[in-house]
RNA sequence: GGAGGGGUGGCCGAGCGGUCAAUGGCAGCAGACUGUAAAUCUGCCCUCUUCGGAGUUCGUAGGUUCAAAUCCUACCCCCUCCA
């Protein structure tokens, strides 16, 4: 049987890593999830996702309720099938969708109403409907409908805002139809605000869930601020269950939050920035627009094994995304999704070796470098 | 040879007496991007600048006017049609 669950297997301070078993197979902690909002990791074949080392991705419930609408993909054998992708799936509720299309929804006790931004239609997603539409998905990981809680926050703000994510995360377990190697993970909500995380913690805790997410972050608080408030809110969270921190972020934030107790992240950086002319290096981070790499026969990042890097020089590389080239965004996605899924090797292995704390001072410092001239 | 049309900042192209250092677009130079309304968005883009401004621009040379990219004259180029 695949019952859901996560094997710690070394753990380095609050950092641990091991697996996760699911019904459509493992997941080595920490990892880092692509992600597929509309049922495809943008410019990337599925088997080249699987081809950097990521074992899980992402979809969104909002996205594909839209279209193509989880019912026909239902019909059609659902997402995995739907998309040629068969590892673990974790379907984002539409929560962060609360926050950022802020100006098309309506919030009340019952759910979000959404009007579509791509025809204006109106949506209502309650937490029993975004529970309905994951399972039409068939996602791995289905996730409580919450709202992001936008930043700043005024505290009062912040506890109504939270406390609705709870009442709705309640809901959502008791909709939630439980299969084997399946999960429901809640969302933990509250701002900066120690004393509204640590209610939210004890309150999704009290639901039970079988992974716990840390939402509300990465908003514009800061790093700095985004690490204290890990500090103290990731360890209120069950310590035998997958910790996710959603929407995180740089190679800097993803180990700095491993360091703090998280397990789980996804993000659109490595995606987004390969797509507008960002490459993140083992040189630092490299803006590939820029002119002075116009005549620059080297590879991009010569300790990658990414065909970006192994097949093709920066001047290349320049030229596809000057041009404006699909090719050029296809290159550098690869080569962002493969430096992440390194990345996450490296973390791994350096719990393994109880040196993330050197590891994660060797990557803050490399980020901080910025966009040098490498090689 | 005749009749028209036109020459505007790297390119295309608005403007047709003052509110014009001159709309736009492209190219160029940078920046941003964190549960994707993103193959997107933002800034700069004549020269100098203490960023408040200052100085030179709209084929060339004159002229009219308080004021000209805009009106007049001459000249130099370019395009179309006719012969």
């Amino acid at each position: 049987m695949t019952r859901f669950h996560l094997t710690i297997a070394t753990t380095d301070g609050k950092a641990r890593t091991g697996q996760i078993t699911t019904a459509h197979g493992p997941i080595d902690t920490p990892t880092f999830m692509p992600v597929g909002t509309v049922g495809t990791v943008k410019a990337m074949t599925p088997d080249a996702v699987r081809g950097t080392g990521a074992q899980m991705i992402l979809g969104n419930t909002y996205h594909l309720m839209l279209r193509p609408t989880s019912e026909r993909v239902a019909r059609l054998g659902g997402l995995h099938k739907f998309m040629d992708w068969s590892g673990p799936i974790l379907t984002d509720s539409g929560g962060f969708q609360v926050m950022s299309l802020a100006k098309l929804r309506k919030m009340s006790e019952k759910g979000v109403e959404f009007q579509s931004h791509l025809d204006g239609s109106k949506h209502m997603l309650s937490p029993e409907r975004a529970m309905e539409i994951q399972n039409q998905l068939d996602a791995t990981v289905t996730m409580a409908l919450d709202e992001c809680t936008p930043f700043p926050a005024e505290e009062k703000v912040a506890a109504d805002s939270m406390r609705l994510s709870m009442r709705w995360a309640k809901r959502c377990r008791e909709a939630f139809v439980p299969r084997e190697g399946y999960a429901l993970f809640g969302i933990q909500q509250g701002s900066v605000y120690e004393g509204l995380r640590a209610e939210s913690s004890a309150a999704l805790t009290e639901i039970g869930f079988d992974g716990y997410a840390v939402g509300g972050l990465a908003v514009g608080e800061g790093q700095e601020t985004m690490f204290s408030v890990l500090d103290h809110c990731v360890t209120t969270l069950p310590d035998d269950k997958p910790r996710y921190l959603m929407g995180v972020g740089r190679p800097s934030d993803i180990v700095g939050s491993v360091l703090r107790g998280i397990d789980m992240f996804d993000c659109v950086l490595p995606t987004r920035s390969g797509r507008t002319g960002q490459a993140f290096t083992r040189r630092g981070t490299v803006n590939m627009k820029n002119a002075r790499h116009q005549d620059d026969s080297r590879p991009l990042d010569e300790a990658c094994t990414c065909p970006a890097c192994t097949r093709y020089s920066r001047a290349y590389l320049h030229h596809l995304i000057r041009t404006g080239e699909i090719l050029g965004a296809m290159l550098l996605t690869w080569h962002n999704l493969q430096y992440y899924q390194d990345l996450m090797r490296g973390i791994r292995a350096a719990i393994t070796d109880h040196r993330l704390t050197a590891f994660a001072a060797e990557t803050a410092a490399l980020e901080a470098l910025g966009d040098i001239d490498p090689l």
